[in-house]
RNA sequence: GGGCGCGUAGCCUAGUCUGGAUAGGGCACCGGGUUCCUAACCCGGCGGUCGAGGGUUCAAAUCCCUCCGCGCCCGCCA
């Protein structure tokens, strides 16, 4: 457990909590109480309170030294003399508190932060190379906001990843070999004049000059859906598109106008501060004959069973899945592959490079991510991908967001609404700003909005989308930590410093509001190892909004610029905390913004 | 029907893995704050049977059981 958190030299924190376990397991000794250190340390209580800055409770060990337990914490507490990093130790009820030395903990959290820079909250490099594949939506039209979550959730978690230590390859899976795909490239390489009426009368008078690829090539998109449930020759043409694809001899145009729908759906993406290192295609992995390398291992694993009509699947009773779906497919009659074949060459292909292989997958997904593991197991594969699984976004009216039934709002929608609302409120506030100034503001505060709205929450929780919550600057948002990191930097740029290190005497800071910021800025690098190994990408939020929140009430609270002897030292820490929220806003990719 | 997830004030949400001291925030609402470093801010107030019931425990939002509600999945689709 222990090793899970940064080691002493990362992480300001880290020799107060040894401090504190050391002190108790003498005091225990000295009482009589066994404790030892590795319990002592799992049971300790680091989130700080009111009455200190860790906590022990003694309840548990009350029945066997047969005394009561605010008896036995009076008696422990006094056992541990305070000194080194520990100011004070104190018993409040049945509770053992400690107090940091605060000048220790400026001094320890302001060196570490001069020193490391944008740097600070990184973890120790290592070198085991991990992979986060995210996003992987269908390349047929722009992307909705129900999308947009994994994309957000899988960046935000592969750049704390990546500060936690570990090089990360971000990966888009590119799915060129559905019937969807087929679909595009059967109405785009028709002649415009020769499209059925219905596609054409759902296109025309629509497109706009200069609109993006997604959106202008995904147009005819749901019309040809419809069109091909009543016309079966054109479904045998898009059926002939998708075998061709499968036998490696796609037509011409089918990689280019895929690839041209994904430049324009990367485009948005890039707005929003995601990219990627690699696109991996998924009918590669026909071409290269791994789906072929896979079906052999498939056809001679323990469970796989011969349909009559010559398909083949895997019996995978023995694998807890759910009942009646305990025979997967995993090869036509036909002969051709499916999802899951390709998915499983798809990951052998990551193990053979990647130490740790991450997937961030819809809900929808659950089952076939369980099926995966199986199909793994019967081809005598030990490694398994982890899972980074989230809720989906819904709409007010109920389910998830429908192209067809209306429902979906759209990530480029969204984004041209919150610059427009953001311009607005930035010209009013601002009226000394020149124009591209202005825009270059409104756009980061925009982006900066969406990608906290939906980072914010539990990747478990669904989320209805509402649109006034979704535009909201203020409160627990994007723009609210911007807005203390444009402060920091306004207060930094009035005091005309020279760059970090900053000189500083931490017994000038003595300010609770002083002392709560900098227990927060030392708390930086433990939350960047957690967010890294829970996945739970919603603390970064969480604690960038607590920093900000803190540097709020502090700057209302203290003079920094009009102060006297205190100056140097508070500029100091205006310094680490902007530093710190920078960071922090760098991991969430929400844009810094010096002023706003 | 089975599997997975969720249920915390009018609305949104943290905390649940690893049980611990008056359950943290935000929005909305009410009352204050700008001769002073950016008011996208701050201070104060209002608001909670932590879905229901039972169990374990010195102690349950947190662990176990039953039930209720909501979402998703259960294709020779992807």
């Amino acid at each position: 457990m222990d090793r899970d958190r940064p080691s002493a030299s990362d992480d300001p924190w880290a020799p107060f909590w040894e401090a504190v376990v050391a002190g108790l397991v003498r005091a225990g000794a000295a009482t009589g109480v066994a404790l030892d250190t590795e319990t002592v340390s799992a049971q300790l209580d680091r989130d700080g309170g009111p009455e200190g800055d860790a906590s022990f409770a003694m309840h548990r060990y009350a029945a066997a030294a047969h005394r009561p337990p605010n008896d036995l914490a009076a008696s422990v507490a006094a056992a541990v003399p305070p000194g080194g990093w520990v100011r004070g130790v104190s018993a409040k009820g049945a509770y053992v508190n400690f107090l940091v030395d605060p000048a220790r903990l400026v001094r320890a959290t302001f060196d570490r932060v001069f020193a490391d820079g944008a740097r600070y909250g990184a973890g120790a490099a290592r070198t085991e190379l991990a992979c986060v594949e995210h996003t992987s939506a269908n390349p047929t039209g722009p992307f909705h906001i129900g999308r947009v979550r994994n994309a957000i959730i899988g960046d935000t978690f592969a750049r704390a990843l990546a500060a936690s230590g570990v090089p990360v390859r971000r990966q888009y899976y590119v799915d060129d070999m559905g019937r969807q795909a087929a679909m595009i490239t059967w109405i785009w390489s028709k002649p415009r004049d020769t499209w059925p009426v219905p596609i054409r009368d759902a296109v025309d008078g629509k497109e706009v000059e200069g609109e993006k690829p997604d959106a202008h090539r995904g147009r005819p998109y749901p019309a040809v859906s419809a069109y091909l449930k009543e016309h079966a020759e054109a479904q045998a043409e898009v059926a002939a598109i998708v075998r061709a694809v499968e036998e490696g001899r796609a037509p011409p145009e089918h990689r280019a106008l895929t690839q041209a729908i994904l430049d324009g759906m990367l485009a948005s993406l890039g707005r929003l501060g995601v990219a990627f290192d690699e696109f991996v295609w998924e009918s590669d992995f026909l071409a290269d004959g791994s789906v072929g390398r896979v079906l052999e291992r498939l056809h001679a694993a323990p469970h796989a069973v011969r349909e009559e009509n010559g398909a083949w699947a895997i019996d995978t009773t023995s694998y807890g899945l759910p009942k009646e779906s305990t025979r997967v497919v995993v090869q036509r009659a036909d002969g051709t592959s499916l999802y899951v074949t390709r998915d499983i060459a798809y990951h052998l292909q990551k193990f053979a490079r990647f130490a740790r292989v991450i997937d961030v997958l819809g809900q929808d997904h659950q089952l076939h991510a369980r099926t995966l593991g199986a199909l793994l197991a019967e081809i005598g594969e030990a490694r398994r991908p982890e899972f980074l699984i989230y809720q989906d976004i819904t709409v007010p009216e109920g389910g998830r967001m429908s192209t067809r039934g209306g429902s979906a709002v759209w990530l480029d929608h969204l984004l041209t609404e919150a610059v427009e609302r953001a311009l607005a409120e930035v010209r009013a506030r601002r009226e000394d700003l020149p124009p591209d100034q202005l825009a270059r503001i409104a756009e980061a505060v925009a982006t900066g909005a969406v990608r906290f709205h939906i980072v914010r929450i539990a990747p478990d929780k669904p989320v209805i989308f509402r649109w006034e919550d979704a535009l909201s600057f203020e409160g627990r948002s994007g723009p609210f930590v911007q807005y203390a990191y444009a402060r920091a930097s306004s207060v930094l740029r009035k005091a005309e410093v020279s760059p970090a290190p900053f000189p500083y005497d931490a017994e000038r800071l003595t300010d609770p509001e002083e002392l709560a910021l900098v227990r927060l800025v030392a708390r930086f690098p433990a939350t960047v190892q957690y967010v890294a190994r829970s996945t739970h990408v919603h603390t970064l939020a969480g604690y960038a909004h607590a920093l900000a929140d803190q540097f709020n009430r502090f700057y209302h609270a203290v003079p920094v610029l009009a102060s006297g002897a205190e100056r140097p030292s508070r500029i100091a820490l205006v310094a680490a905390v902007r530093q710190t929220l920078g960071n922090a806003l760098d991991l969430l990719g929400v844009p810094r913004l010096e002023t706003m």
